[in-house]
DNA sequence: TTGTACGCGTTATCAT
DNA sequence: ATGATAACGCGTACAA
């Protein structure tokens, strides 16, 4: 007899009070006398028994949980530490709230839509972390559409309901470029990410900003995939020029170490010929050879605090922007001054 | 009226049938005659009728969805394309399956259990995909005890009820080890991961096994953490020795990235002084420099292939260990004849 | 504080 | 064989 899982009614029945009043007791709402409480509660541990999150989110019409939508190509997702470390972070705020993270991996835009309505329409998650953001981005009408809470990682480009949380990548680039400027170089380019990721034509514009204001020229601009083999490519076509860079500013870690590569091969020496900085930096451009100089974000303290934003949209607070650290520049020895022509 | 969303009463009164038979038709059961279920089924199609997830959560007792618990260290996962891929193969074989994937990131062995342990409480997943399994694992208890239905990548060391979801790794570590004998090279090390992971077990004594046959010593086996600093670590001291190897076969692409440049600065040529395999070769090691020889491992394939057999079980189907194509040497420009004494 | 309707399918029991 | 009825799963919320 009762081998098994108790219910709610069983805990009423023990401590000899309704089912509704053991409800109210574990949510900690008004109306149980202090005494009446105790015993409730008390009852209900020596039972062993715990909500079944089920008949809870069947009355509750809510889901315990939060979705992450990535929608890249696998492999470039895969190079690419960020995810990881995001994860890691949306973890941490999760577990002590008892939520859990719905992971859904998909190749292109079309299924990434599809999943959020599939996350949707099937009850699975309360609210979902946007990443990736791009310009005039579908998905902040989508969620709107949906009924879905959301944060957005970064600040859209258009109207959005949504909280943001950010982190000042930008400074990251402006350091970048300062950090390249103070050693003499003149001749700097960038190899960005996609211009229709927000992230990727922010980036862009601060690294021209900067150069600007350094009163140089911005015409080495380039835009990627985001993948080592466009950092590949686009590398080698920058030290093709007939006057190449003496410095590339990369928006991520892959393309900096795939370009490193691909110029140690063409003759040039990093740092003494080319200098290189990388974006993202984990902890791989500690092992390169030479070590990468690049950007760091804090991307597990990103995903904390976005997951921790979440959290209060879903339970009806008024959340405003969080603004984290600014991106820092982690100088090592990709970076030198240009050489003497 | 009717602007909410539609229940399974709403179609039964518009078809003019019974709650019961709805559920019936839905789920082709038999019982319910051919124009019946037609009319249903329009009638359901009209309404735009979709079951609720947790409505049929609660009373079907089942959640629809799996886990994977990753524990390992969020830098090394990072820096690893191992569980991207994975997750991008469960993904294919769940989202048509109308399921979802329950991701959880924890840092070490105690967390990992009770993560594993509130998946259950809490009613989050029918089943787990267990991966990076260890010796005489006690995930495989933990999940018997907590009636989770399971799928295991590799095979445990241990009697387990789960079918096991195999690649031969051995193969792989095998083709690498004659790859460097028919090379020439007679004093290969190995740095492989931690004994208690059985991949990292297995692949050392793949690797021993395959030297024996070549008649070649084995002294240099390595343990590491599978992190790049270790394998930099490990690196270092192998080529410190008074007779360093001049082949090492590593156990993932990480650690013979680091490796690789741990041996450049210490002023050994690649491949000329020292040849390099990785494992699990992920396009990284197109883009170094030299490109890495490795072992391919289908790693996607095998989060398909673990998901459907998962599938399968959670079904209650009888299901069969699966044992996927072996893994395959690539080789690239990291490895070569050794140098001449 | 209690009683009870409600959320919404699934499934066992009955009736025809 | 076809279909209806009702119990069930288990909290939540509101009227009494």
């Amino acid at each position: 007899m009762m081998s098994e899982r108790p219910t709610i009614a069983d805990v009423a029945r023990v401590a000899g009070v309704s089912k509704g009043l053991v409800s109210f007791a574990l949510n900690d709402k008004p109306g149980v006398s202090v005494e009446t409480r105790q015993r409730i509660l008390s009852v209900a541990s020596e039972l062993g028994w715990k909500p079944s999150m089920r008949a809870r989110s069947l009355s509750s019409r809510r889901a315990y949980a939060v979705g992450l939508v990535i929608a890249r190509d696998p492999g470039i997702i895969a190079a690419d530490p960020f995810f990881p470390a995001l994860i890691a972070g949306i973890e941490i705020a999760l577990a002590p709230a008892g939520q859990v993270l719905v992971l859904s991996m998909v190749a292109d835009e079309e299924a990434e839509i599809a999943s959020y309505r599939q996350l949707v329409e099937n009850d699975r998650v309360d609210g979902v972390i946007l990443t990736d953001l791009r310009t005039n981005d579908a998905r902040i009408a989508l969620a709107v559409e949906l009924g879905l809470s959301a944060v957005t990682l970064g600040h859209p480009d258009i109207p959005s309901p949504f909280p943001a949380v950010t982190v000042d990548d930008a400074a990251g680039i402006r350091a970048a470029v300062a950090h390249l400027v103070a050693l003499g170089h003149t001749r700097i380019a960038h190899v960005g990410g996609p211009s229709r990721m927000l992230h990727g034509s922010r980036r862009r514009n601060s690294f021209l900003a900067a150069l600007a204001e350094a009163g140089l020229s911005g015409e080495l601009a380039i835009e990627t995939d985001f993948s080592s083999a466009d950092g590949a490519r686009v590398t080698a076509d920058l030290l093709a020029l007939a006057e190449p860079p003496t410095a590339i500013v990369y928006s991520n870690d892959p393309m900096a170490i795939a370009g490193m590569s691909v110029a140690q091969r063409a003759g040039f020496s990093i740092p003494q010929d080319l200098s290189v900085t990388g974006f993202d930096g984990s902890d791989l451009g500690n092992f390169t050879n030479p070590s990468l100089t690049s950007v760091s974000t804090q991307v597990q303290e990103w995903g904390r605090a976005a997951t921790d934003a979440l959290l209060r949209v879903i339970a009806g607070e008024d959340v405003v922007d969080v603004e984290l650290a600014p991106a820092q520049l982690v100088p090592r020895e990709s970076s030198a001054g240009p050489p003497r022509t």
